[in-house]
Parts: C-alpha cells; structure tokens; sequence
DNA sequence: TATTGTTATACTCTATAACTATA
DNA sequence: TATAGTTATAGAGTATAACAATA
C-alpha cells in the first residue's frame, strides 16, 4: 500500500534530504534488498544459457560499440583477468567477435555479433520471469515507485568520475 | 536530471499498466542494475568483516528472532548446506549463538547474541560507504526517488506465497 | 522411513600474482 | 621498462549428493 514506510526512515526524512543521501540505516536496508534480489536472480536464471556476468558484460559490449577487453574490464568494474574469463563463452558461442586491435598488437577489439545481438533480445523479453512476476505482484503504487527508481539505480552504477 | 528516462520506458507507460507490471525491456534493465550494484557493493565491502551472505543471514536472525537453520535457509532462500557453512563464521565470532531445539533433537536454534547486535548496529552506521557516496551525488529528486523505492525492493525480495 | 543438519565435492565469479607478447 | 591480455591459483557463495543422528 504505501510505499513510503514509516517505519525506520520517514522520521529522519529531514536530515536525510539536509545531507542530500538518505540515512546509513536506510542505506543498509537498500544494501540488503540488493543483495538478496540478486540472489534469487541468480537462483532463478541459473542453467539460462548466460550467466549474469557474460549477460552484463555482452550488454555493455552491444551498448559501447567496440571496446578493447581493458576498457570492458573497466567499465564492469571487474579485473581484465575476470574479463578474460567471462569472453571466453561468449565468443565460443559467437556472441561476441574478438578482432586484433590495428593500432596496438597486444589488444583485442571486442564486438557483438548478429547473433549476439538477437540473443540479448531474446534474453530481454523472455529471461525475467522471477522478477516480473513479483513486479507483477506489486500494488499500482509500488510499481510507480519502482518504475521511477529504475533510472536512479541504473545511475548508481555509473563511474563516480 | 530526469527520472524518469524517455527512450526505453516512457512510450511504454500505458500498456505497461495494463499488465500491472512492468515492460520486460526495462525489467531487464532493473536485472543488470541489481547485479552491477551487488558486484560493487560486493568489491567495496570485502575485507570489511562479514560478507554480505553471514550479514543477510544475521540480520534475518535478528529480525525473525530465534530460528531453526532449516527455517532460516528457507527464509534465506538458500540450501540448507549453505547455510550450515555460512553460520560457521558468524557462531565461531560469537555474533549468533546455535542452542539444542528442545523440541526436536536433530535441530537447532540460532539467535543473534548481544555482540551480533551491536556489531549489525556498527555495521548499520558505517558500513556502506560506497552506497552512500554514490547517493550523495544523485540529485534530491533521484534520491527521493530511490528512497520511495526502498520498500518495494524489499517487498520484491519477500516469499511470493 | 522421513527429516534435520553436516560433509564432500563442484561450479561460477572474482581477485592477485606470475607470465607472454607487444609498445 | 611499461602495458595488454592470459593463465594459475585461491576464496566466497552456492548447489547436489551422500551421510549422520533423530523422529
């Protein structure tokens, strides 16, 4: 119903809004909340096809065009060893091309292919069932709310640069 | 700037609606949000004490008072083998404390000790820099935005049943 | 027999360190 | 030398299967 709880946060809404945040307990809650939806997504997309990493990290490829592993690497936040790791079924299954950088010998131009872009596609109307259904459970309200915040979690993720 | 995020979304508010839920496109883009914020909040907490899994699992035994371990895993949508080796840790410190259930010998009943509850406390005040930082730099409506959402989030994580 | 919890084992994701090839 | 990427190894988190003790 309401999607404001009073409970442990809308008592400091003040100083939350004086510090331009939201308080460390409210934060924690969030942490959490984070935490154990992605568990659940993992739980229940696991034997999908794509894991979580390969799917982030061909999302970003199709977003960012070619990117070489190093840049890739960077933008997912992850070392360019785990990078590495995560290509190599994408580019066994053809998701991803891997063409040889022409101004640096020791790099590699990562790319989406056709087929990896219809596969994403694929991925994005079909592969959230789990989570649609709860969305699905929620309340017109709560929906709205989650709606809105879609974008700011999505800026959360970005580079604090 | 703004919330609410024109291309992949907005054209989508009514049919959206209608379904009660929302479009899969952008509950996809929720998944990857969800995942790339755990992998971080995961990279900037490590070594930090407890890991995100023993600190979900002590705050669900704080708040669901004392809990047999199957009952704890399940409400932690975990296998109960996980959760054995998540515990561990947690009874080693002494922060949950695992007594013989009177009522059936095979199990056991965990509750939060008072050093779980100061240490959950400590860890509800400081332990999520990263987070935090990052909603310091959202503007007042985001962060309003993301605070209304926080409740739907935990809402997402709770049992379907 | 069925159930509760534990142990053994395996897989994914990630990191650091050592290595190869190129700059 | 320094850098881009790879490989080796390790730790966290999870699961399934086999096992123990109890119901």
């Amino acid at each position: 119903m309401d999607t404001t709880d009073s409970k442990a946060t809308g008592s400091k809404a003040t100083d939350q809004n004086a510090l331009g945040g939201i308080d460390p307990a409210t934060v924690s809650r969030l942490r959490l909340a984070i935490a154990r939806i992605h568990r659940q997504m993992v739980q229940a997309s696991s034997g999908q096809g794509l894991t979580f990493a390969q799917l982030s990290a061909l999302a970003r490829v199709e977003q960012h065009g070619p990117l070489r592993l190093g840049e890739l690497a960077a933008r997912e936040r992850v070392a360019a060893s785990s990078m590495t790791r995560t290509l190599a079924p994408l580019t066994a299954a053809g998701l991803v091309g891997k063409a040889p950088d022409p101004q640096d010998g020791r790099s590699w131009l990562i790319e989406v292919t056709a087929h990896g872009r219809e596969v994403l596609a694929e991925i994005r109307r079909e592969r959230s069932e789990m989570l649609a259904a709860r969305i699905g459970g929620l309340t017109a309200e709560q929906c709205a709310a989650l709606h809105a915040a879609i974008p700011v979690l999505e800026a959360l993720t970005d580079e604090p640069e």
